[in-house]
DNA sequence: TGCCATCGGAACGCCACGTGCTCTAGCCTG
DNA sequence: CAGGCTAGAGCACGTGGCGTTCCGATGGCA
């Protein structure tokens, strides 16, 4: 995380030992993991408003080519990054509670949008008004897999007599993750744990009762 | 500079049928409205992510320089524009049943954002990534109004004994603009009815139940 | 060793932004 | 009613990021 502008100055001026075109020069993988880490750390940086292409391409000492010949648009690169990054879109425990269950799976969420993935996040969220396609993604990388694992959870909690059988729907199952979501669209980040700790207490504990 | 002056001289000569310095010129309030409605055909038109400023202008046979004295951006053009036209923010009716309220509510709102509003909305919410500050704007003139809406429904139904006393949040109450909002974002529009009756019957009655 | 796909760097045209300037219409005052 | 003053229309400009293209260099591979 050292001084950017510093290593742009001397890409300009006068420090002719850091033109790639005489250095060691990387291809293929370890090309693709350098621009994910430079368009992650760019992202903590100055965020997904501000994210330039050519800024990404000069961290992670790329080129602007190198970039659009594999994305063609900043938010294709931010998913595939972000995306490449966490490990698996989170997994509620088992505790036995289902109060407990999807409390921890709503911090496991909390925990992602309050980080860098979450920045661009709300950045990819932006960008689904002008590329529709992108929503579609967005819906299958982010959002589906989460209303799974409250759905689970819900069905863990009726074979224990704990959820009522006729709340095993996938509506009820989103409303968690979407009333999560609703509140990290509308507030800055980071989300409060005051505000998860509500949305089951007086919202989904009540829904789901017996 | 020369060269100059005979480039205008042509395009005066060429143009001077629709040279508006010389034909009739509004101002104040006429200017508004001409201006609003502009950005409303707009928004029908080209959508929100494709709105230019000069197109506003062009459309409106106003110049940007009367926009920019205006507004400061193009969030808070369309977002003036869009409170300048809608009524109110919608109110539901009193129908004697909470289910027909709150139904009745969400559809108010979902008729707004199936319209050009709604584009706009749609838009405006990208934007705040940029603009923290359009975010209060915008919780404050489209978001709390919505929840105070469905917190009177739900008083009315406590005091009728169909709500229990403990529904009486403002957590509760948001829950149903919350779901219709993030469905309006996560899906092209228009909102089908169908949805707004799933989250009545399914999440909001279950939910304030005795 | 020689080939060639790929890389880094730089320059380019493009488009919208936001601003400044000039000329002019409409109102307001004396 | 005349003159002044405010504000609007139109145009041109500088700026900045986009996405492309070209060139020279490089590293893997036959």
């Amino acid at each position: 995380m050292s001084s950017v502008s510093e290593t742009r100055e001397q890409n300009q001026s006068v420090n002719v030992a850091i033109d790639h075109r005489k250095g060691p020069r990387r291809r293929g993988d370890a090309l693709y993991a350098a621009i994910f880490e430079a368009t992650l750390d760019e992202l903590t940086a100055v965020g997904y408003a501000e994210l330039k292409m050519e800024h990404v391409a000069s961290r992670a000492r790329a080129s602007k080519g190198s970039l659009y010949r594999r994305w063609s648009s900043r938010a294709e690169l931010v998913a595939d990054a972000v995306h490449h990054t966490i490990p698996g879109c989170g997994e509620a425990p088992d505790t036995g509670s289902v109060r407990e269950d999807i409390l921890g799976g709503l911090r496991g969420f909390a925990k992602l949008l309050n980080g860098p993935s979450g920045e661009a996040v709300r950045g990819l969220m932006a960008e689904t008004i002008r590329d529709p396609d992108l929503m579609e993604v967005i819906r299958t990388r982010f959002v589906e897999p989460g209303v799974n694992v409250f759905l689970n959870v819900l069905r863990r909690g009726a074979v224990r007599g704990e959820v009522r059988p006729s709340a095993l729907t996938t509506r009820i199952a989103s409303v968690a993750p979407e009333l999560l979501r609703q509140h990290f669209l509308a507030h800055r980040s980071p989300v409060p744990d005051q505000v998860l700790i509500e949305i089951v207490d007086e919202v989904i504990m009540p829904l789901v009762r017996m």
